[in-house]
DNA sequence: CACTTGACCTGTCCGC
DNA sequence: TGCGGACAGGTCAAGT
């Protein structure tokens, strides 16, 4: 789930923790979910310090002073969570690093280490103890740890060098960022007629129109715009391209506020839930009345996603 | 070419 | 209580 806001507030946390930071060593077990080679990973990742943190749609984008990048897509139920040690005089031998053994696996020493920079951590009761089952990568900082969980490994980190970055599939073909000054609702407009023939939503939700939009949003910004999201793009006017453009940004805008929506396991960089479905209008309030006119929202199939709308406000016209 | 559907995963929830 | 099946959705591959 983490779409656009959510990714961003991981960017936000974690920009103000990781760059200056040094990687020590990297653990995982999940060569599908991480397939760089140990070479890479000795040569360019561990030893190298860590520079900036950026993001391009859903995509975060950790840069290294090697020259190379740590690309890490969450997908639906990815966490990137920095835990940092609460007493950093009092680290233990890290005898895992002398090694350069990353394939520790739990139960060891280094493993045993790692449980106690989850232990005392002032997260919630959803992100527990760490590492966790999910655990699928974990990046030793010396004072601190990064962890990459995934429930469900659609997930994925790649080392790849910085210069390469926008020569790879994904980034050639991602459509602009919907909140870049620069982004206008001509632009917007433009590139939604792509698609003439298709419903509104699934084009809301391809990433080469425009980036960063997942289901929560495409929802919530055609409920806001009073658009049945599966109108097709031919059959909208350019009065409901503009709204629909507002609506989006200001969508987008509201939900990184409040720190992302968290639906069932999206934290930020510190563990912590975002606030945003408290605020949202129909995603997952089926049965609830429309805050408009007081029609139960509803739940249908869009895209063949699970959508919300209100059945009054969101009329199909065609 | 334009557009839609299924696969990838695993945990959770619902009905029997 | 246990079990089978539906469901969740970002993205790519395969299908229509």
């Amino acid at each position: 789930m983490p779409e656009l806001p959510e990714v961003e507030t991981v960017r936000r946390g974690l920009s103000g923790l990781l760059p200056g930071k040094k990687v020590l060593n990297v653990w995982h077990d999940w060569p599908r979910g991480f397939p760089n080679s140990d070479e890479d990973v000795r040569a360019f990742l561990i030893g190298a310090n860590i520079v900036e943190v950026k993001r391009r749609a859903k995509v975060l984008l950790i840069g290294l002073d090697t020259g190379y990048s740590l690309i890490i897509h969450l997908k639906m139920t990815g966490q990137l969570v920095y835990v940092g040690k609460p007493d950093s005089s009092a680290s233990s031998p890290r005898s895992s690093a002398k090694t350069g053994d990353r394939r520790q696996m739990p139960g060891d020493t280094a493993s045993q280490e790692v449980e106690r920079f989850g232990a005392g951590h002032p997260s919630d009761s959803l992100l527990g103890k760490l590492p966790d089952k999910s655990t699928r990568v974990v990046f030793d900082l010396g004072d601190a740890r990064l962890f990459f969980n995934d429930q469900r490994k659609f997930g994925w980190v790649r080392l790849l060098p910085t210069a390469e970055i926008p020569n790879i599939d994904f980034f050639k073909t991602v459509g602009p960022e919907p909140l870049a000054a620069d982004f206008t609702a001509n632009d917007f407009a433009q590139r939604l007629v792509r698609r003439p023939k298709s419903g509104i939503k699934a084009v809301l939700l391809d990433q080469t129109i425009i980036a960063g939009v997942g289901n929560i949003y495409a929802d919530e910004a055609l409920y806001a715009a009073k658009i049945h999201p599966a109108t097709l793009v031919k059959d909208l006017s350019k009065a409901k391209m503009q709204k629909l453009y507002e609506s989006v940004r200001q969508v987008l805008t509201a939900s990184i506020e409040k720190g992302g929506s968290t639906d069932r396991n999206y934290v930020d960089a510190e563990g912590r839930r975002g606030a945003y479905l408290d605020f949202a209008k129909v995603f997952r309030k089926q049965g609830q009345p429309c805050h408009r006119c007081g029609t139960p929202i509803v739940k249908i199939r869009v895209a063949g996603r699970g959508t919300h709308i209100c059945p009054h406000c969101q009329k199909l016209v065609s």
